[in-house]
DNA sequence: CCAAAATGTTCTCCTGAAGATCATTATGCA
DNA sequence: TGCATAATGATCTTCAGGAGAACATTTTGG
């Protein structure tokens, strides 16, 4: 599976969703959806406004699971 | 920007398209779109099916590249 | 205790991946 | 060299689900 570490990286930096949705300019539903992991598709533009916005790299955002 | 390196990562083990659509079970069109950088939008199960058979963490797939 | 902010929830709209098909190009073999 | 086959490119339709917005609920702090 494909693990997005939003949630963590938000809480390292203590960031709300509010501030990440206000900042990136992503829509906040879109914010949510990776926060909860609910998410099963993204737009590369969301990626690289996160990767911006929280200054890091695609594989801090997303790994890659295997389970067998 | 964000840079999809999986003409790279398939150069490298000098496979063809239709070798990744056919082992991986993804489309072969969304295999071009993402050899040839077209594409906008990613299904993370794709993401975690190329991972999988080209045995690499997301970061290699994907990387962020800062353009001001 | 209340107002504002943050989050959760639900809805519609629309984009682009999925899938199929046809055209074109490349490859291998006799 | 010519032919058959495979690979790629290009195009079209269908449709799942993200984007976005609006409303409901919860949380926060003053």
């Amino acid at each position: 599976m494909i693990k997005c570490h939003l949630s963590r990286l938000m809480g390292e930096k203590k960031l709300k969703i509010v501030d990440v949705a206000r900042e990136t300019g992503v829509n906040r539903g879109t914010i949510t959806r990776l926060y909860h992991e609910t998410a099963s598709r993204v737009e590369l533009d969301v990626i690289e406004a996160l990767c911006r916005y929280l200054d890091c790299e695609v594989g801090e955002l997303f790994e890659y699971v295997n389970e067998k």
